[in-house]
DNA sequence: CGGTTTTGACCAGCGC
DNA sequence: GCGCTGGTCAAAACCG
């Protein structure tokens, strides 16, 4: 009865759609009969009609006219395809003109940073820009100021082999002084401790944690030095099912607390990378909406991050960075009136952060964030990757994504830079680096394998590395002739960061390029990406399959003349990062 | 057996 | 001072 209930819905499903497609396949030839441009239909359409008409050419042939007819509709189609071709080759053409345009500016940051004096205050934009780029180093990976130089010797391999390359501006260091062989500039470790001691970023447990002193001094010796005023919280908030996101870090459970108006519980975690490592995390479900989780990071990692880390770690502290130069900079733009948010501003990782007022632009790239300082507790930052905002990109802007409050606090907005910024997706608030599926496995801990889609082996980083050198030489001939495109310097600066000082933005461009590429091949797409863009090839370009982000439920529809990026995913994956869940026997109702 | 999780207890900050 | 709350500790339990 059920069985023949749902057969009979399924056999009226079908008709209406059969119908439907008869409707539709009318419309078009129709359209095709007029001879109406197509400007808005994409590929997938535009294939799925052409296939149609071609059905409905054989039926014409059958009856034995209309052969006139489909030499037009062939025609029509030839011009169509041609359209098409026109307008993936004007976006390719663009991107490349973008693309080494932001090579070039890169090229200049890094000769302006190596020039530049270390430990000056913020006073111009740009020099906001390479300052913010020092924070995101420091809180990336202070292996290179916390650690003494024996660890550092110790690790040299391993930092050889993944650590420079698995984080952004380690491996802009690493480029500016191959290219340029220039003397050390401010090294990474003097910029770097400045900037630690600016943010007090490693993790202080402002309450009680010297309380106990059997516990051994090394997280104490750290607190001890901490600025408790400068705290930085960086919340996530994601929407996935499973009880904790795989952020590339090894965490230990330490605690459970059940806080308040929140029946779920709230788990404490601890990062095991390195024994005396500071950052901890609190893992706790939405109370309004169950899906969500939100991890809240607090202080930095004093160890090398494994490449599979560096996205979730990236993003936070570029998030972090913000909130603590944002806090900074509003204290010294004295002049606006106390009344009203100050305008702050931050760049980090090619990232505009702005903390600003309703009149003021807020450009973002992240889709939702919220930053709080709500009283008595540390500045939080939170980035809200629940809501699928749409990916479109029109032309050369950037999407704009509405703001979207969860706290009382300041909102930030997003709004598209100025023309010529790069077309980079972010999805669910991370740049999406396309959808690299891998199957969970982090038993071995291997960042290879671990859920991150951008991680890169050894090979690909000398392969990068090579390119690097490579593209200094292209840059050094092409310098002059990109000098001539008057590209807002800011947003060049803002974008070339992000492009190139760090990989996974890398690996993003990578998947957005083969995505508007089309669809079709996608190995061959890549392959000649790669070809296009040397620096692709020395990434794993993301798959722009079909493949499904656990956390990040597909939002993405390809859509008539847009550039679409696919589905969105995160920089992390969702399942759990250990053997044993952390919170597999979380008590979350 | 070693690492991780669980869970009750402890402590400090804060508001009343 | 007292109670509440958040954060942490550490012994016991658990797990591969």
């Amino acid at each position: 009865m059920e069985a023949a209930l749902r057969k009979s819905v399924h056999g009226g499903n079908f008709m209406k759609k059969e119908e439907k497609k008869k409707s539709d396949r009318n419309s078009s030839s129709g359209d095709e009969e007029g001879g109406g441009s197509h400007e808005d239909i994409s590929l997938k359409v535009g294939n799925r009609r052409r296939s149609e008409e071609v059905d409905d050419s054989q039926k014409d042939l059958t009856k034995g006219n209309h052969q006139e007819d489909r030499i037009k509709s062939v025609k029509v189609e030839m011009g169509e395809v041609m359209e098409e071709n026109q307008r993936l080759k004007m976006y390719l053409d663009r991107i490349m003109k973008d693309y080494k345009a932001l090579q070039m500016q890169f090229r200049d940051i890094v000769q302006q940073e190596n020039t530049k004096p270390s430990g000056s205050s913020i006073t111009t934009h740009h020099q906001e820009i390479t300052d913010q780029d020092s924070e995101f180093v420091s809180l990336n990976d202070q292996s290179a100021t916390n650690k003494s130089s024996s660890k550092e010797k110790d690790h040299e391999e391993d930092d050889n082999a993944g650590a420079n390359l698995a984080l952004g501006l380690d491996c802009k260091f690493d480029l500016a002084n191959n290219n340029n062989n220039q003397s050390p500039n401010p090294s990474p470790e003097t910029s770097l401790e400045e900037v630690k001691e600016d943010a007090g970023e490693t993790w202080p447990p402002q309450k009680g944690l010297n309380k106990r002193s059997s516990n051994g001094g090394g997280d104490d010796e750290v607190l001890s030095q901490q600025n408790p005023a400068k705290r930085a919280r960086v919340s996530v908030r994601v929407r996935c099912d499973t009880p904790t996101m795989n952020d590339g870090c090894q965490w230990r459970k330490y605690g459970q607390k059940i806080a308040k108006g929140n029946p779920c519980p709230r788990a404490y975690y601890r990062c095991t990378v390195a024994p005396n490592c500071p950052v901890r995390k609190q893992v706790q479900r939405c109370a309004e909406d169950m899906s969500i989780l939100i991890t809240t990071y607090e202080g930095t990692h004093n160890h090398t991050l494994p490449i599979s880390a560096t996205a979730m770690a990236s993003t936070t502290s570029a998030a972090a960075s913000m909130l603590i130069s944002g806090s900074s900079t509003s204290a010294s733009t004295s002049t606006q009136s106390s009344s009203a948010p100050n305008l702050t501003s931050a760049n980090i990782n090619g990232l505009n952060f702005y903390l600003s007022d309703n009149s003021k632009p807020k450009p973002f790239y992240l889709p939702n964030s919220s930053i709080s300082s709500p009283p008595n507790s540390f500045p939080t930052i939170t980035l809200d990757l629940t809501t699928n905002s749409s990916n479109k990109l029109l032309g050369n802007n950037l999407m704009n994504f509405p703001p979207r409050s969860y706290s009382s606090s300041t909102n930030l907005s997003f709004n598209s830079l100025e023309s010529n910024s790069l077309p980079i997706s972010w999805s669910n608030g991370v740049l999406n680096y396309g959808n690299i599926h891998q199957p969970y496995n982090n038993k071995n801990n291997n960042p290879i394998i671990n859920s991150l889609s951008f991680a890169r082996n050894p090979n690909q980083e000398t392969l990068y590395q090579s390119y690097l050198q490579k593209t200094n030489n292209i840059l050094n001939s092409s310098q002059q002739q990109f000098h001539q495109q008057q590209l807002p310097q800011e947003t060049i600066a803002a974008a070339t960061k992000a492009i190139t000082s760090d990989p996974n933005f890398q690996s993003a461009l990578a998947a957005a390029l083969s995505t508007i590429i089309g669809s079709g091949n996608n190995q061959q797409q890549n392959h000649n990406l790669s070809e296009t863009f040397p620096v692709l090839s020395s990434f794993p370009v993301a798959s722009t399959s079909n493949a499904t982000n656990k956390c990040a439920p597909s939002s993405t529809n390809s859509q008539p003349g847009s550039l679409m990026f696919l589905s969105p995913s995160l920089p992390f994956s969702t399942s759990n990062n250990k053997s044993t869940s952390p919170d597999n026997r979380d008590q979350i109702s």
